[in-house]
DNA sequence: GCTCTCACG
DNA sequence: ACGTACGTGAGAGCC
């Protein structure tokens, strides 16, 4: 990159035309340019040389490249037959265009399209809005464009290929055509335009049009005058056709007022993924792009140049404090520690500042001085941090308060990508592009080897390195964010989450341990009665936990039928023994050592190995992990504790309230997913079910079934409606509903063709949210929270099935995840506003989980379920249950 | 570290 | 024809 200031110049590249003229350059050798998928990547390739050469032509510090949005906009609206002659799109063609926007994102550039426009008015209003800004060069394979030509806009138009152009400045318009550029829109209304489809005046073609235009100017002049030319055909033809050449003046005419939702600002080149470059080069198979890279060299090289520029640092002291924090503006502020987990291990130092002064420090008495404890807890003092829940938590077991934490670079960059999920500030920071910062791992090392550098000097300058990171992308984010539409979720969901989660995971959740002890002595005893049964029934001793010794008893030893067989060998999961129970009596023993011995393993040892001395377990919840929206809880996992079968739900006795005479109240979310569904498909059948306040699956059953009253439907007709339904959410097949529910593959095709029918906008839904991913290359939730489908156009069956399931699963799951976040948020507040005592504690994807003294059981009961039905409006009700008692099992 | 198994929504 | 349900975390065995 270069580090001299240049002048601002913009670059509008119209985006389709360029990609299918690029798409047609290599047309020939279609076949022989495919990636290891089978995607044909001829397009891309050519348009990525054509990139290369042009940037580095140009020279732009703003580049926007629009896209045409669909095939109808306000022409197709004022003329339904434009463009009405194009043949369908090749879908060799079509399948490259997200991975065109992929490298472009790559790039650094910004690309746009805007529904009913074409890229030509997105290019036109943008090349205005930049008229006495900055230079603006258009690149184009359509003529047409020439008419956006002016003295600070230059227009080139493809030649040859895409590397061949020719520049039209004003002169040249009129050298070439001898008209003005404002002319070309009345040339291209007198004689029409055959591959836009639109007809201009009959037997005028370009030098008729043209003689016309230099006679009488423009066409509003020609039909003043038209009366008094003397009688030809041409003058009949005119006056005949004089709607057809205004009309086809109007559409000839590049829209420059779009009403486009991105700014100037907004093209502003941001700086090139190399990471993301790679990986994408890679993929493409584009051996000749990475060997330019020269992959490894180049990354170090980079690195090497960035992390030896030098940045301002000094170590913070009690005497240069009040000048560290003298004026009021933002800073970023880094706090690290070593381990993962906040809530035990202890921090190392921290850093804060400006990219003109940055200071650290390891000492934390220093965060006590009141200048900087005031200043953490200054709302009006902008903080830009990296993981805003760690902070707030650490911060808090230092007594500490923080507060206007604006810009959390960890979850921004989550929601910009979930692939973004890394913890490490600096594989992050890589991913956006900035290479000035080294990772966790480079500096503190890994497993037993992870320490604090010796040379404090080396601390200082990576917290402080950490420090700038986050600042320096914080600009650049934030306008991703909102050019994503997803500054919402970031400012109202996201960020406050984060410190709702915080107070939750700091106030923990009190375990009985002596419960779980007592459990535990109950468990060992079974489990060595049952242990000797089963050597019995093998004639020996052996590991009953390793599924290879188990497999070598029960399918060579004991000669049982194999079932199924994995990667190792014979799988002797659940599904196979329960398949060969009948066979023999060691398969039930096995079923129950294995369910106790999972409880006394996972459960009781691993819940007693990680309770604080404060009697309680402090989980951590996984704010920008999974690739839904969702929440997963670690250290412990919180979201899986038994509940399904009595003897594990039994663990839940062990969760109890941390006051005595204090209860744990429970509310939950029923069928939210379904409802997502109904709201989100429009499906009426589906939406009058819910809002009849029906047992959806009971409903389900009897469509399905063909019933008519809701006391024909048997319980197990309920219990494969449920299948169905669960299975529609997951994104269906016939082979595993048929799986699932113990039913023939065609049985199961049947169900979920009388499915469709009975509910036909939720099938529409499904084909519609497969399309829109196909094309633009991602799915979204109803708060814009945004999964990318890299896969949704692979030409391998099973990774194309994986994502198109993927599709349809992710807006559902994910808006229901969407949901319960803003309940959480609305839920805190509420108790604070009440003067409540209760604490809220866990999150199990639809239910939240509170304690609270007995005498507030009832108000809970009322407001919980209230702030939880009222967290969005959606077109079905929202019904949430609620439970209470002694423990969380009493809580049912 | 990977694989298998199984706990949850 | 292809072979799968969606999203997670943890423990145990084995290398």
């Amino acid at each position: 990159m270069t580090t001299e200031a240049q002048p601002d110049k913009l670059l509008l590249l119209d985006g389709n035309s360029l990609a299918f003229r690029a798409f047609f350059a290599l047309h020939n050798s279609l076949d022989r340019f495919t990636n290891s998928q089978g995607l044909h990547t001829n397009a891309i390739y050519t348009f990525s040389n054509m990139l290369d050469s042009l940037l580095a032509a140009e020279q732009p510090t703003h580049v926007l490249v629009a896209f045409d949005a669909g095939k109808t906009t306000f022409r197709t609206e004022m003329f339904p037959d434009y463009k009405g002659n194009r043949s369908k799109t090749p879908t060799e063609f079509a399948e490259q265009l997200p991975y065109i926007n992929q490298l472009l994102d790559a790039y650094g550039l910004t690309h746009y399209q805007l529904p009913n426009y074409e890229a030509d008015d997105i290019i036109g209003t943008l090349a205005q809005a930049a008229a006495d800004k900055m230079p603006v060069t258009v690149v184009t394979g359509d003529r047409d464009l020439t008419q956006l030509t002016t003295a600070n806009t230059t227009v080139k138009v493809t030649i040859k290929g895409v590397n061949e152009l020719e520049t039209y400045t004003p002169e040249h318009v009129r050298e070439k055509l001898g008209i003005d550029p404002e002319q070309i829109v009345d040339l291209k209304g007198l004689m029409g335009d055959t591959s836009d489809n639109y007809p201009g005046v009959t037997k005028v073609g370009e030098k008729t049009a043209l003689k016309l235009l230099k006679q009488y100017g423009s066409i509003a002049g020609l039909y003043e005058h038209v009366a008094e030319m003397k009688p030809s055909k041409l003058k009949e033809n005119l006056i005949n056709d004089q709607q057809a050449a205004l009309m086809s003046q109007t559409l000839a005419r590049i829209n420059t007022t779009a009403p486009l939702t991105i700014d100037l600002a907004a093209t502003n080149r941001r700086p090139v993924d190399q990471t993301a470059l790679i990986a994408f080069y890679q993929e493409m198979d584009f051996k000749s792009k990475l060997a330019k890279m020269d992959l490894g060299d180049l990354a170090d090289e980079n690195e090497a140049d960035a992390a030896e520029t030098p940045i301002k640092l000094v170590e913070l002291t009690r005497s240069n404090l009040a000048s560290a924090l003298a004026k009021q503006q933002p800073r970023a502020f880094d706090l690290d520690i070593l381990g993962d987990n906040y809530h035990v291990d202890t921090p190392v130092g921290f850093a804060l500042g400006t990219p003109q002064q940055w200071y650290y420090s390891d000492d934390l008495s220093l965060l006590q001085e009141p200048a900087l404890s005031q200043w953490l807890a200054d709302e009006n003092q902008l903080k830009y941090v990296f993981d805003s829940k760690k902070t707030d938590v650490l911060l808090a077991r230092l007594d500490l308060r923080i507060a206007g934490m604006s810009f959390d670079l960890l979850l921004v960059s989550y929601l910009l990508n979930t692939f973004d999920n890394s913890n490490d500030l600096g594989v992050i920071a890589h991913l956006h592009g900035y290479a000035g910062v080294q990772t966790d791992l480079d500096v503190y090392g890994k497993g037993t080897k992870r320490a604090i550098p010796t040379d404090y000097a080396v601390l200082g300058e990576h917290l402080s390195r950490k420090a700038q990171a986050i600042y320096q992308l914080q600009a650049q984010l934030t306008e991703q964010l909102r050019a994503n539409d997803q500054d919402q979720l970031y400012d109202e969901i996201e960020a406050p989450l984060a410190l709702v989660l915080a107070q939750m995971e700091l106030a923990g959740i009190t375990v009985d341990s002596q419960r779980l002890k007592a459990m535990q002595q109950d468990f060992s005893k079974t489990l060595t009665e049952i242990e000797a049964l089963i050597y019995q029934d093998a004639g020996h001793e052996f590991n009953i936990n390793s599924p290879k010794q188990l497999g070598v008893v029960l399918f060579e030893e004991l000669k049982l039928p194999v079932i199924k067989k994995n990667k190792t060998g014979y799988s002797t999961s659940v599904e196979v023994l329960e398949q060969l129970q009948k066979s023999h009596p060691i398969i039930e023993r096995i079923l129950t050592y294995r369910q106790i011995s999972k409880l006394q393993s996972t459960y009781i040892n691993g819940l007693l190995k990680v309770i604080h001395p404060d009697h309680k377990v402090h989980t951590r919840y996984l704010q920008t992990l999974t690739q839904t929206g969702r929440l997963s809880s670690v250290d412990p996992n919180l979201q899986n504790i038994p509940v399904r079968l009595p003897e594990g739900r039994k663990i839940r006795q062990a969760f109890v309230p941390s006051h005595p005479d204090w209860e744990i109240f429970s509310s939950d979310y029923s069928q939210v997913e379904l409802r997502v569904l109904a709201h989100v498909s429009g499906d009426q059948n589906m939406q009058a079910a819910f809002k009849n306040g029906l047992d959806i699956h009971a409903n389900t059953a009897m469509k399905i079934f063909g019933l008519t009253d809701p006391s024909q439907v048997t319980p197990d007709m309920r219990r494969q409606a449920k299948a169905t339904n669960f299975g529609i959410v997951y994104g269906i097949s016939d082979y595993g509903l048929a799986k699932n529910i113990g039913i023939s593959r065609p049985q199961a095709a049947a169900f979920i063709a009388a499915y469709f029918e009975q509910y036909p906008d939720v099938q529409a839904y499904i084909k519609d949210i497969v399309a829109t991913a196909r094309q633009q290359g991602y799915v979204e939730t109803i708060m814009h929270r945004r999964r990318y489908l890299p896969d949704i156009n692979a030409k391998n069956f099973n990774l194309r099935s994986f994502a198109e399931r993927t599709a349809m699963n992710t807006p559902i799951q994910g808006s229901a995840a969407d949901i319960i976040k803003v309940a959480m948020i609305n839920m805190q507040q509420r108790l604070t506003q009440e003067h409540l005592q209760a604490k809220m504690l866990l999150q199990v994807h639809d239910e939240l989980i509170f304690e609270a003294p007995t005498e507030e059981i009832p108000l809970l009961a009322k407001i919980v379920p209230q702030v939880m039905d009222s967290a969005v409006s959606l077109d079905v009700p929202l019904v949430v249950d609620s439970a209470h008692g002694a423990t969380w099992y009493d809580a049912k």
